[in-house]
DNA sequence: AGTCTTTCCGTCAGG
DNA sequence: TCCTGACGGAAA
């Protein structure tokens, strides 16, 4: 790489050259970036199983935008040139022959790539982001980097198509420009071009998201995000390993008792994890689907076969003591291997370069990693681990003692609480209230429903079960506010009585009466359904408040079930993709506002789709709860995007010192909240 | 024929 | 009913 003649190395510039080269990057009109791997595989390369280590950046200083020509789409122009950064593996004081000046040089580069103000491009902009933080540790900080806006053209394809599973660099470049160059070139050739049409493939997605007014959407939120996601994943929480430890050494030990409780109920040894051999001894040994004829047991999806799934277990619970153990295995089970062995699992196998030594090295800190472009929808979503799916309520465990005269044991499990802030910090955790829903007032414009959410100080669920079943709000039960908002939803998203019932536990015809009742009170979301389906039958694709857009080539299929399956996606994609817009916007007001503060230090730890989880520092507690839920309350309008809601936002803070225990923090009421 | 890897399915945590 | 990701077993 650093031999090619046409790659300017920086380690092997002079000072006086490097002084030129930067003068060069502040003055270019466009800057293109990959980082390149240690195996010499760069960004652009199709992922790898094991990501490499970083060994360094190249850039393409691009000197004029409108250079066209023959043969110049994927070579370089007269007038560009590229620049390779090498990043150091070893600390400063590490170094045999530190080189203060370049490392200085290296940090003047990649601040002007990451807070510069002309056009900058990098394929997966949010892991050289990333990267950056973590290198240029403390030097650079995230602040630092809040305002940029580098585009990248895999988040442009998502949003042209975001149902197409997020494809590779030189998918992207047949799909959106051209054929890729043939192989054959040396390496660096190959890399050298694949950056000057990296540049062509942006100009292209550029054009084809004004014409599909996508423009603004990109721009305006999706490009935003990216520098948020980077921060993110560079912040780490703080988890208590020991806890973790000692929780999964006991429930492994509740498993075997399970184990054994369930093959003495069965009669046999078996697999209890297995389902395919459950559903044998629930059915095909103890029969037990002969003695509930009366009850319609639930299926497997694709083959006609018994299912084994919690909502059977508990249909069958009352014939055999089998059902249960299995019900209180699989909790376990799934507490065991997903949230604490898979917490445990990610935070093993991380190194650190220490004075040339690769050790591992087992912290107590964690970090997700965050997907912009893997949602249809526009949500994001979280890996390794999933902090999206941990359990918000405890779990309760009863460990039977064999010991005369005592009692069982409970004890709670609960993985959120083993996330802790750091010394001197709280966590503050705020969240939409009903966003979906209010979404649907808004989106349908129904009188009743708007008029629920224009009255203070009631909880909406309680309203609604009141209102459609004709009692008074006090005379209504925590049972019947539940119904009332699986019933809302079930609407909402197109499902069946038959479904219904099976959430509600309640007859089919029950479940029926229920949506016809609250379809009849709330007329204009009937409205909205339909118009929604009708728009998607027409344009062949639906819109989110903020102009996201889904296609459904399937609403025109003349099979019954894919047209209806594909009308259900599209009435839940405005609803859950306004919300996804809704809640990208809230953290980008609030990332620059904390941004551009001198004093703020609250960093965002998580989106959990509808909250967001902060660290803050003891001292900014309240100040940072009025910030954080009057910037939330106010996207009520956002006059650049050009939304204006008619219903008010909802916001509810909570902080405590572990994200398992958190209380509400009631706040004086702000101008937003009386709104209309 | 036994072992390894990949893919699919069922189940369940969240919204 | 929609949208995710993780895990383990079964099949390929």
């Amino acid at each position: 790489m650093t031999s090619d003649p046409r790659v300017k190395d920086a380690g092997r510039l002079s000072v006086e050259e490097r002084v030129v080269v930067l003068e060069e990057a502040r003055q270019a009109s466009a800057l293109v970036l990959t980082m390149v791997y240690q195996d010499g595989t760069t960004q652009m390369d199709p992922e790898q199983k094991l990501v490499p280590l970083v060994c360094g950046v190249l850039v393409l200083l691009k000197k004029d935008l409108e250079q066209t020509g023959p043969g110049l789409e994927e070579r370089l122009a007269p007038g560009d040139s590229v620049v390779y950064l090498r990043l150091e593996q070893n600390p400063a004081w590490a170094q045999s022959h530190p080189d203060h000046n370049l490392d200085l040089f290296t940090r003047e580069m990649l601040l002007q790539a990451t807070s510069g103000s002309q056009l900058v491009v990098c394929y997966k902009a949010k892991e050289l982001l990333r990267t950056a933080l973590q290198h240029q540790r403390p030097h650079l900080q995230w602040k630092q980097v809040s305002s940029c806006q580098i585009q990248d053209p895999q988040v442009a394809a998502w949003l042209l198509d975001p149902a197409d599973p997020s494809s590779c660099f030189s998918d992207l470049l047949s799909k959106h420009y051209r054929r890729p160059p043939a192989l054959g070139a040396s390496k660096v050739s190959q890399v050298l071009s694949s950056l000057s049409l990296l540049y062509r493939l942006n100009m292209e997605l550029q054009s084809k998201l004004q014409a599909q007014e996508l423009w603004e959407l990109y721009f305006n939120l999706e490009l935003l995000m990216i520098p948020v996601l980077a921060a993110m994943e560079s912040h780490r929480i703080h988890v208590d390993k020991e806890a973790l430890r000692r929780t999964s050494q006991m429930l492994g030990a509740q498993m075997k008792q399970l184990e054994q409780e369930a093959h003495q109920a069965a009669g046999q040894m078996f697999l209890v994890s297995s389902s395919t051999q459950l559903r044998t001894v629930l059915f095909e040994k103890l029969r037990l689907q002969h003695r509930c004829e009366n009850k319609n047991l639930p299926k497997t999806l694709n083959k006609q076969k018994h299912s084994t799934s919690e909502a059977t277990l508990l249909q069958l619970q009352d014939l055999h003591p089998l059902p249960r153990i299995i019900l209180e295995y699989r909790q376990v089970h799934k507490i065991k291997s997903t949230f604490v062995d898979g917490i445990l699992s990610c935070m093993r196998g991380k190194v650190r370069t220490q004075g040339g030594f690769t050790q591992p090295i087992s912290e107590s800190f964690i970090s997700s990693t965050w997907h912009q472009t893997s949602a249809v929808t526009g949500r994001i979503s979280a890996k390794h681990p999933n902090f999206q799916a941990l359990p918000r309520q405890p779990v309760k465990i009863t460990k039977k003692q064999y010991v005369q005269g005592k009692e069982p044991e409970v004890v709670t499990v609960h993985p959120r609480s083993m996330f802790i802030p750091q010394d001197g910090c709280t966590f503050l955790a705020a969240d939409f209230c009903q966003v979906e829903l209010r979404l649907l007032a808004h989106l349908s414009s129904d009188p009743e429903l708007l008029r629920v959410f224009h009255s203070p100080q009631t909880d909406v669920f309680t309203t609604l079960a009141s209102q459609w079943k004709g009692v008074n709000k006090n005379e209504v039960s925590s049972e019947d506010r539940e119904h009332a908002k699986r019933i809302v939803y079930s609407v909402v998203y197109g499902a069946g009585r038959e479904r219904l019932s099976g959430i509600l536990g309640v007859s089919a015809e029950q479940a029926g009466h229920f949506q016809d009742s609250f379809l009849h009170c709330y007329r204009e979301v009937q409205t909205f359904i339909h118009s929604t389906i009708q728009q998607c039958h027409k344009q062949g694709y639906v819109v989110s408040i903020m102009g996201r857009r889904r296609t459904l080539p399937h609403v025109h299929s003349a099979d019954w079930a894919i047209r209806m399956q594909a009308e259900r996606q599209a009435v839940n994609f405005v609803v859950q993709g306004s919300a996804a817009d809704l809640c990208k916007m809230a953290m980008i007001r609030i990332f620059t506002t904390v941004s551009t503060s001198t004093s703020l230090s609250a960093r965002l730890l998580a989106q959990l789709h509808d909250e967001l989880l902060y660290e803050v520092d003891d001292s900014q507690v309240e100040e940072f709860a009025v910030l954080v839920k009057n910037t939330m309350e106010s996207l009520q309008h956002i006059d650049c995007l050009g939304v204006h809601l008619k219903v008010p936002l909802k916001v509810a803070v909570s902080s405590g010192k572990s994200w398992g225990s958190m209380s509400e923090l009631h706040l004086p009421q702000t101008s937003h909240s009386s709104s209309s």
